[in-house]
DNA sequence: GTCTATAGGATGATAGAC
DNA sequence: GTCTATCATCCTATAGAC
């Protein structure tokens, strides 16, 4: 066993953080609102307070692995925030207005720069680097698995909650980023009720138009 | 009175197009590809058959304005498209379907890399060059009010037409980007089918689930 | 593991001849 | 309007000392 001073990948940043944590977080934010092509590898390693040798050290793939490693960190904090707010509100539809009420939140609170981190480092990077989509896709797949899985918990057939969590997570996405261009919530809010009519219209019950 | 040889801003192709044309098809392509970090000057100029010295001397604002141009023929091109396809179908549900598959379609045709070309270059942009921003906050606004006339010439109000466009355009969004991260159409034809329900929803007729 | 220095190439932009 | 040459800067990545 190692002597484990730190590196107990702790939930979120108690005192001391390993270097290549903090690589991982300055790379997942920057290019959350830079994109892939837009922020360097120098930007990172200042942001992260480390030298360029240790960037290159614990990442010898260089920027597409760091990328790879920024989608994934992006992955993680959506699908802890999805199952921290679908684990308080059973309702499926009123979870959603939840979610998208908290999205615009971090917009807002971010003057309009903090996205959706997976997007901003996919697009326009997924057809030359085959990881980075790959990546990507994962992130969109477990989101939509998380959705569903709960859609099911409130009594939904496993196909109809599989569409729906489909355009759930589409919708969510599509609605982040015209909030993001608008520099107003406003999509985001509409996003949340439109798509809670849409689980209830599901659910056979009355809807609430 | 000029001369006015060409430049009379043909629709599509005709024979011979002015350099400055050119060079506006190229960046407005390639950015939709590979967004505004991710694409050089040199590039659009090989790309347009044209000068380095001929790029900046239409646009002398360099890149920054380059980028305004292309996201303004962006919004121009989706605008022709949603025109064309909501002026052949009046029953908005319908016409919706058609669009998602529409754009399914040129994802398809493209292997996955031609999304929105606005989305493409403002993310990522929108916070560094407020031009940017603004050109693409128009275009989503203007798609929006295409959409929102369509539902209000289908009897809708125009309030609950309003909420709704924004949906559709959020939604549509989103459903091109996820199809385009997982190189699947599915999530494209998911949205159209989800926002047909929607719709029928708000005409208060009864639901084709 | 961390640091500095640097190679080798691409970038945005400009100057000035034609 | 078009072209070429070039500047100054930035980039990713590597080498090698510590």
């Amino acid at each position: 066993m190692r002597t484990r001073t730190r590196h107990q990948t702790d939930p979120h940043q108690a005192a001391p953080v390993g270097t290549r944590e903090r690589i991982i977080r300055a790379a997942s934010s920057l290019m959350q609102r830079q994109g892939y092509d837009g922020t360097g590898i120098k930007q990172i390693s200042q942001e992260a307070d480390a030298t360029l040798g240790s960037v290159y050290h614990f990442f010898p793939g260089g920027k597409q692995e760091l990328a790879v490693a920024a989608v994934h960190r992006g992955d993680e904090e959506f699908a802890d925030l999805l199952r921290e707010i679908l684990g308080a509100e059973p309702d499926p539809a009123q979870a959603l207005v939840d979610c998208a009420r908290s999205l615009a939140e971090g917009l807002r609170e971010s003057d309009w720069s903090d996205g959706c981190p997976v997007t901003a480092t996919a697009l326009g990077t997924a057809h030359r680097f085959p990881d980075i989509q790959r990546a990507a896709a994962d992130a969109f797949a477990r989101w939509r698995g998380l959705v569903r899985e709960h859609l099911q918990a409130a009594g939904m057939a496993e196909d109809v909650a599989g569409d729906l969590a489909t355009t759930v997570i589409s919708t969510l996405e599509g609605a982040e980023l015209a909030a993001q261009v608008a520099r107003d919530e406003k999509p985001l809010l509409l996003a949340g009720r439109h798509l809670a009519q849409l689980i209830h219209l599901h659910q056979g019950g009355a809807s609430t138009v």
